[in-house]
DNA sequence: GTATTTTAGATTGTATACAACCGGTGAGTA
DNA sequence: TACTCACCGGTTGTATACAATCTAAAATAC
């Protein structure tokens, strides 16, 4: 068994371990290498990521409130997986919420924020080119956060990461890996505009981008056990 | 001190306790006997609820992903407090939620969803009658999930759920107990446009009735400290 | 008298021990 | 063979012990 990112002696605790526990879990089910239905038990981690069954467990309550994972009682933790059913709820519910974000975005932008959001653009481009989906993903969702955000409402921007990221694990579940290069074209003229400043014209551009996604999904399931300590053991510390 | 609802040895190990603790909590932060800053440590919870700190923890860590309660670091949990200049970005995005779900779900409710939401209207009005604020404005949430629900979409009915009672939190900090009365008129008129079913209309009441509520609000703060013991003392168990 | 340091108390953070629970395995029986 | 039931290994649920940290007040220095 492998046991990988042992905390040296010296460093033993970092105050945000469990933000990076989070995230290493996360990238994980992004990239597939835990499908929908994988069992996440609480030891095995713990001796993984070298922290008590303690740390691991707010990490799983924090993901299962996000709805990655479902926590049964005395059934543990297992990687959420949406009925294809359920699918098009989700990406209704992102129009509605993402639309309206975009909508109250357009104009507000300032020449610093679209520069960021476009070499964030370019980012997110390498890393589909280069293959690694998982990043991939993450920073395609980086781009939709930081759309959010400009509409200036954290409530709503908070909702709309949620489900962002709730989201990213339903195309990481149903997402052929050779679709998943098309998102950035899109993301481009979201934020052109977004510079624009026309309000409809963004909603609409924001709606038809999450429906291009939705489109690309392939509707078919598998699922299997795997073995927690390999799937981990071929990463290395940040 | 007065310890409350201690289990008798017969009912030890409720399965829903953590949720029976979580609605007593957040019941009496909407009562307003636990004002905005109060702090929640967790041993005393723990006592007067007869669980451990874990139980207390797991409950206090809901809540503050609610946004209900706050925890920082080292500091421990306490009540919220919204800052004014806040308030109107939580109503903005009511109304931008609900209103959308209100357009969805107007013409889709069946008759027997129909009554059931009326007679929750007159128990909320009961309520407000005999000055029992915090079961009123939990009633009056009833009502909003309720037609959260009808719209058939359960990520944003979930959304919607988590913002109506963070909002419940607001109002709470900053309604006088004599203005909060009037809630109940308006939802008459939102299930009358549900029956209806014309969307536009549905939708502009409720963008108006959030409006109604943010319009009651009295922007004033106050805080100081309580003792959780006296306060959980004078009620009882279910 | 004011500012700084020390120290004590209280509270949270983490690990761990033990109890409760679930699911499967295999013996036993019809 | 098919079915039932008791047992067992593994996993989660909860309480508790101890360490780390913060707050505030007392003590000391200037």
């Amino acid at each position: 068994m492998a046991k990988v990112s042992k905390k040296s002696p010296t460093e033993k605790r970092s105050p945000h371990q469990e933000q990076l526990i989070y995230e290493r879990i996360f990238d994980v089910i992004l990239d597939q290498k835990l499908a929908p239905g994988a069992r996440l038990t609480e030891e095995a981690l713990g001796e993984i990521f070298g922290v008590s069954r303690t740390i691991i467990r707010r990490v799983l309550l924090r993901l299962s409130h996000e709805g990655v994972v479902e926590i049964k009682p005395n059934r543990g933790a297992s990687v959420t997986s949406t009925p294809v059913g359920e699918v098009a709820q989700y990406f209704e519910a992102r129009r509605v919420l993402e639309g309206a974000l975009m909508r109250m975005a357009a104009g507000r932008a300032n020449d610093y924020e679209l520069n960021d959001l476009r070499s964030l653009i370019g980012e997110e481009k390498r890393y589909y080119e280069s293959r690694t989906r998982g990043k991939g993903l993450r920073t395609s969702n980086e781009v939709h956060f930081r759309i959010a955000a400009l509409a200036r409402n954290e409530p709503l921007a908070d909702m709309a990461r949620q489900l962002i990221s709730r989201t990213a694990l339903i195309i990481s579940q149903y997402q052929d890996a050779a679709q998943a290069a098309c998102a950035y074209c899109d993301h481009t003229a979201l934020v052109d505009a977004l510079e624009a400043g026309d309000p409809a014209k963004a909603e609409q551009l924001m709606i038809e981008h999450i429906g291009h996604i939705h489109n690309t999904l392939q509707l078919s399931e598998e699922s299997e056990p795997v073995d927690l300590f390999e799937i981990f053991s071929d990463e290395e510390e940040e």
